[in-house]
DNA sequence: TCCCCTCGCACATTTGAAGCGC
DNA sequence: AGCGCTTCAAATGTGCGAGGGG
């Protein structure tokens, strides 16, 4: 029920008319026309507002809440993988202090990448349609040797999901698979070894079914006396969000639902406001503009030099000083897509659980639905398998390669980046551009989504 | 001392096997 | 034998808070 509908058709973003090879039609490689939703989007909102906190743990956590989606637009019979990796938000690196989030340096060299692959990939784009999408087995860990396939994230550090919808039949050729990205600016959030925020704990104790067992009005009722200061009870966020970070503001949650409703009138003005990131976004360079969003802008910002064989170089510089895939989210400023050429050599992690179950024979004809595949070899691989020299070669399998010629800059100017203000990096922007609330930025590419091949 | 992380704990939900009746 | 339902125990997911390391 709470799931968002209010998704933007990607072409619609722009303010001009789309390129022809957008145009509408038959062409299985148009993919601008996926569109993805988040569900929940109330519930994310509240915790972003907040300033969404992960837990991560050596064995791995789940996250809270966790990302589901809908998926439309996909072409009936085509199979399409679902995958998920998380993004430095910025290159630094946080402390909590009293009530807020203050920079407490740089970031520390990413971890390994890993990309959680969605069990049910790959699938038909019907199965992926018929009903959302759920990354529920998705776990966080602070272990840089997780042997589960964890996504690792380092603490302290921001971080938010992106979701690869890729056209493949198969894992293994995906390289090949023309993709379209999106990231909702409201499931950014920072990886803690322990909650800092304490209303982010009452949310989470409030709203994971798990927690119950930490309720107020549950079993144990003296779990929360010592936290609960007095405070007044503020039903309205506006006035919290003036009132700087109200102590334990979270006494009454009987009335959550009630306060979820009401906010909904006004989420496009306070959106912006709320986040605690954003109480220094006023340093930052606004650049608010209208939906509309110049069209060469998205199809050729943001274009990443593949990397070299070695991922870490990647992360480490790219995320703290330049354009990024992480920076750029929010530089593109427009809310509308952008194109997105990844470079990162996933290391894929799947739900090793996983009964490999796949959905069932479809009426799109006669389908050589695999049973459970085996990919033992591909996932979960180590990117020193990864970066074998001379599996650079580019297979562009789209009709549009030519317009943006691989390895080249050619999005917005440094001038954008770094931003004025550590803490209104490209938050601010990402909140611009989610100023109409919709929560859905789809990053639209033609190109392989890896450009090298791990498998 | 402070900050951050780990671990064991209690409490919750989820899952799946077992038992039962039709 | 197969199906559907209920029960129950194990597995798993939570945050808390003490303790430890840098």
């Amino acid at each position: 029920a709470h799931h968002s509908c209010l998704t933007l058709k990607l072409k619609s973003n722009f303010s001009g008319p789309p390129p022809a090879s957008m145009a509408a039609g038959p062409d299985p490689y148009l993919q601008g026309s996926i569109r993805m939703t988040l569900e929940d989007l109330e519930l994310w909102k509240t915790f972003h507002e907040i300033g969404t906190e992960m837990i991560i743990t050596k064995p791995g956590r789940r996250m809270f809440p966790h990302c589901k989606v809908n998926l439309s637009g996909l072409i009936q019979c085509a199979k399409y993988i679902l995958l998920v990796d998380m993004v430095p938000e910025d290159g630094f690196r946080y402390k909590w202090n009293k009530e807020k989030w203050e920079v407490a340096g740089k970031a520390e060299p990413q971890p390994p990448c890993r990309t959680y692959l969605h069990p049910d990939s790959p699938a038909l784009g019907s199965h992926w349609m018929k009903q959302s999408v759920s990354f529920l087995k998705l776990k966080l860990t602070n272990n840089t040797l997780d042997q589960h396939g964890h996504i690792i994230l380092h603490s302290m550090h921001r971080y938010h999901p992106r979701f690869h919808v890729v056209q493949a039949d198969d894992l293994f050729s995906v390289r090949w698979s023309v993709f379209q990205t999106f990231t909702f600016p409201e499931t950014s959030f920072t990886a803690v070894t322990a909650y800092q925020n304490t209303k982010i704990t009452k949310l989470k104790i409030n709203h994971n079914p798990f927690a119950k067992g930490f309720r107020d009005e549950g079993t144990n009722k003296k779990r929360w006396v010592s936290i609960l200061t007095p405070c007044i009870f503020l039903s309205h966020p506006l006035l919290c969000a003036f009132s700087g970070f109200c102590q334990s503001s979270y006494d009454g949650y009987d009335g959550e639902e009630g306060r979820l409703a009401k906010r909904k009138v006004e989420d496009a003005v306070k959106e912006e406001r709320y986040s605690p990131w954003g109480a220094e976004r006023q340093q930052g360079v606004r650049t608010d503009s209208p939906a509309g969003a110049d069209t060469r802008e998205i199809y050729n910002t943001e274009q990443l030099v593949p990397a070299p064989a070695s991922y870490q170089p990647y992360r480490a510089h790219e995320y703290g000083k330049s354009p990024s895939p992480s920076s750029s989210v929010g530089s593109s400023i427009t809310g509308s897509g952008r194109s997105s050429f990844e470079s990162r050599v996933p290391d894929i992690a799947t739900d090793p659980d996983h009964d490999s179950s796949k959905p069932g024979p479809s009426h799109c004809g006669p389908q050589t639905l695999p049973g459970p595949q085996d990919y033992s070899g591909v996932l979960n691989m180590t990117m020193a398998q990864a970066g074998k020299p001379g599996v650079i070669g580019h297979h562009i399998y789209s009709p549009y390669s030519t317009e943006q010629p691989l390895g080249q800059w050619s999005g917005p100017g440094p001038a954008q980046y770094p931003p004025p203000h550590p803490l209104s990096a490209d938050y601010t922007t990402q909140a611009v551009h989610h100023g109409y609330h919709h929560g859905n930025v789809g990053e639209w590419s033609q190109y392989p989504l890896f450009s090298y091949s791990c498998w």
